[in-house]
DNA sequence: TGTATTTAATGACATAAGTCAAGTCGCAGC
DNA sequence: GCTGCGACTTGACTTATGTCATTAAATACA
């Protein structure tokens, strides 16, 4: 049953570059709750206030939202060794935009605000950890959101076969081409058309 | 000659929640060095490590790259209590993929990442600051990056206009335009059509 | 294995946005 | 007070992308 934790063990210790103690691992271990999620199962619906934040040991999930038109924009796809929240909506406290949905059953590590904040900060390899996902975090969106305003639905989607070739074996191209803001009738063509 | 500092006590004061003391200002008048642009220099030129960070007391800058058919796209407009960086550049000491321009004559507040670091992360104020920066970029981001997939160019206008209405009267509307990801005609016939 | 559901491809057409060119207006600097 | 440049508008046209409808293929699952 411990076994989950060693991803999250592992991934923080990454991160941070520092050693977990066996007592620090067992501050994880007492807050950190194990959950299953089933396909299609929602974590997070919108107008909910998004009360957990979780590590993904397995399966992946996307946070999308739905328009007037009830076309659905997806925002973010997660995989293992990423954390599934609505930061916005978790850290404030404020219903979220978003709706956040396994996309393959799932294993995840999951863990109030308040208890992050009381046993979970304090651990130094986890506040050295939130402060390099922040600096990464904040780099990415960067480069997504210069994608999105210089590039064409083309040059986006070449930029995504680089940086994460295994999303295209992974998701479905209709949940691909929603990541990158095109229709899948467009990404189809797209695709068809760099074949040569 | 102080006076410049008075703007950025205020903001850290007021993001952080904490009191700078005496000496803690003291801290801050000895490391940033008061550093004045003129309309169209350049803060930071593409190829280049950002070596400073600079506070940004008065006048305002863009933040641009210019893609293979010479267009520029402009990912960040700043005004005054804003910070002056490529974020990436600053962190990673690696060359930056962005231009940082003057728009008006500015007046900012610059240090290296080595001195922050030394001396200026050590006060407590200033590294509260820093964690509720990251968490307001990360919220702004998203936020962003949903409007860039989900919205027409009409609709990033409007909520421009809302978010920041006083960019309108500060910024030429083709700067705009880039901002948002459209051509200068383009924004020109939204504007034209939102009239009604 | 067969059947239902989801996903992908494609054609025809509509709409949004970009491009190029021309012309106006306003203003900074000589 | 000129002059020239930058900013904005507008029209004509092109290109990219979206929409709708249909069919095919893949997949789930009973």
């Amino acid at each position: 049953m411990t076994s989950n934790f060693e991803a999250l063990f592992d991934y923080v210790q990454k991160l941070s570059g520092k050693i977990l103690s066996a007592e620090e691992k067992q501050v994880f271990i007492a807050h950190f709750k194990p959950k299953k999620l089933r396909k299609r199962q929602y974590f997070l619906q919108e107008g909910d206030i998004c009360k957990y934040t979780g590590f993904i040991v397995k399966g992946s999930a996307r946070t999308f939202t739905v328009d007037e038109k009830g076309h659905e924009h997806i925002l973010k796809l997660s995989v293992e060794n990423w954390w599934l929240n609505d930061f916005e909506s978790f850290y404030q406290l404020t219903p979220s935009r978003f709706n956040i949905q396994a996309l393959e059953d799932m294993e995840i590590l999951q863990i109030t605000n308040a208890l992050v904040d009381e046993f979970i900060k304090p651990i130094p390899a986890f506040s050295a950890m939130q402060n390099v996902i922040s600096q990464n975090y904040t780099i990415a969106a960067q480069k997504r959101m210069q994608s999105a305003i210089s590039h064409s639905g083309e040059e986006r989607f070449q930029e995504l076969v680089n940086q994460y070739p295994h999303f295209l074996q992974r998701f479905p191209q209709n949940m691909i081409a929603s990541y990158l803001g095109l229709s899948p009738e467009t990404l189809s063509r797209i695709r068809k058309n760099s074949l040569k």
